[in-house]
DNA sequence: GGAAGTTCTGCAACCGGTTGCACGAAACAT
DNA sequence: ATGTTTCGTGCAACCGGTTGCAGAACTTCC
């Protein structure tokens, strides 16, 4: 089997607590020794078990990364970031995916509790009261949802539906529909906040819809019931479903109505037309979010919770046009 | 801190091990000890230690899933699905991207060994030697690369490969483009011998391409200078860029050139034309993946490499049609 | 030359479980 | 009544590391 310390130890003819010292804590020992026990340990193919360390230390050196659908493509980029960021920082990264079932969430969260430093949740659909009570056992990192006494990131998407309505105001509409994502959704209630504060337009709000191609596609009636020239949408996702449906219907976007997306999905670049949207920070949220929760785990109990908010900005493309005469 | 097995026995007023045994071994332990000694555990809201107990059983219950990009659209639905099936045997998945570095990879699976039970190899970009060299140390699972005397899962790529093409020789096409993948890409090299197997076409293999949108955008212009009908793209992605390629140059797809991806990513279904694509059983693959795995790692070292191969079909849309005149 | 530091290493307990072995009590056979 | 099983539990060693403490060897300073 793989070598252990002992074998390091016996082979380099000195006691196994000094080459646990040659690895984690190398100053303390004679720089001759370290470089005859590394030498020995190379030579054995020794790695220190991690999982036998977290035994005494209490860190595992893991971090858990828990979504809500990894097959929803605004989730990728941020798991790739994250467990890049972490990798750099000598962190493993558990993913799971609950399938947005709150139930499974929490089951998850209990599992990995116990093996895990941390845990990044992205937009959770667990309550708040819930998430508190679990933040008892082992720090959390929420992303995309606000969470008073905990550490957030946020992306701006308040901002990037400003921008949006900005936009779609610059070039004349006026009456504009919000196509709203999941009931209970923290980023769907910030867009309407921030779309309703806009002053002169006259907003429909069009929900709640399952945040899907599908769901985009099925809230086309809905959208022309509305009578609106322009529609901000919950993500890409609905807003391509919602071309097609449109197109369906024979009304041309940007022609006839301007759509706007949320997220910046690579499949947004690749319809026709091109996906107006308000691109979303993703892989910085990942970073951030993987670096403030090594700072709360660090810190121990006396951790000062932060919250990071990143910009959105807004890529203007071909779904939006000026509003038809 | 959290309760451990001590607090358990001490509470319910019997010895650690038989705590130990009502969770690892209940049948030992007589039903009535066993309520009290779970009721107390509930109270304490105790739950056992998987890495203490990874120290002395030699299973982790974690398994390691690398792939070369996670942001590539093929992989999250295998992820899902591996993740998925792997929790309801109760193991954890770590999730790692190499970002398509065979040395990042080599680092990920011998830092990952010691943490897992197996390893989830996708897609694998280093060699065959350091994958037998590495899989001395824990059981892998490769998926997507023929490597004899190791568990694969394959998906019938070149199964695929012939299907499109003759699917596009029934449209009338004789003079057809293989546009590859990377190079050493098992995948890449399974379809071009599939493509030069069947009779009776031209076929011009263009690459090896970087397998990515950018890649099809890029290799337009040698589309065009090898003067074919049709093109089967190594992947979804790639064909997508091509039509886009060909589309700034004017070419109508398919109205000149007819495209084939491959992957069924769903991109694919979104763009015009929908793309002609050979659908891979990714979410079958991840489950089957896991199995084979666990399969192994209950085996221990008397294990049996398993072959699964999975079939790939078809799905015609819009981007293939008849040769033009 | 002796006291007071330094620096390095060894000893042994500990982290939170698992497991082979032994032993006492109850159940069964003779 | 005695001998043999079976069952349930306790004991203690062990998995592979870490770490507080103690002491040996060597400096440094008066």
């Amino acid at each position: 089997m793989a070598a252990t310390i002992r074998d390091v130890a016996q082979a380099s003819g000195v006691h196994v607590s000094t080459v646990s010292r040659t690895f984690s804590a190398p100053h303390l020992v004679n720089p001759e020794t370290r470089n005859r026990v590394l030498a020995v340990a190379e030579d054995l193919g020794y790695r220190p078990n991690r999982a036998a360390r977290a035994l005494t230390t209490g860190r595992t050196h893991n971090l858990g990364l828990i979504v809500a659908d990894i097959s929803n493509p605004f989730f990728p980029p941020l798991i790739k970031a994250a467990q890049a960021h972490a990798r750099l920082r000598d962190y493993h990264v558990f993913v799971a995916d609950t399938d947005e079932d709150p139930q499974v969430e929490e089951e998850l969260i209990q599992t990995l509790t116990k093996q895990v430093d941390g845990v990044l949740l992205c937009s959770p659909r667990l309550s708040n009261r819930a998430i508190e009570k679990l933040s008892e056992d082992v720090p959390f990192v929420v992303v995309n949802r606000r969470l008073k006494g905990m550490s957030t990131v946020l992306m701006d998407v308040g901002l990037g539906a400003r921008l949006a309505i900005e936009h779609l105001t610059a070039l004349g509409h006026r009456r504009i529909a919000l196509l709203a994502g999941p009931a209970g959704s923290w980023t769907s209630r910030e867009m309407s906040d921030a779309a309703r504060a806009v002053a002169g337009i006259d907003l429909a709000i069009l929900g709640p819809n399952s945040p899907t191609e599908h769901g985009g596609l099925a809230a086309a009636e809905a959208v022309l019931a509305a009578d609106v020239t322009a529609v901000l949408a919950y993500n890409d996702l609905m807003a391509i479903g919602l071309v097609e449906g449109l197109d369906e219907r024979g009304i041309e976007v940007p022609g006839r109505i301007s759509v706007v997306g949320v997220d910046d999905i690579v499949s947004g670049r690749l319809t026709r037309p091109k996906l107006t949207t308000v691109a979303m920070p993703t892989e910085a949220a990942g970073r951030t979010a993987v670096d403030l929760l090594l700072q709360l785990v660090g810190a121990g109990q006396t951790a000062t919770p932060a919250l990071a908010t990143l910009a959105t900005h807004l890529i203007i493309r071909d779904s939006t046009g000026p509003v038809p005469p």
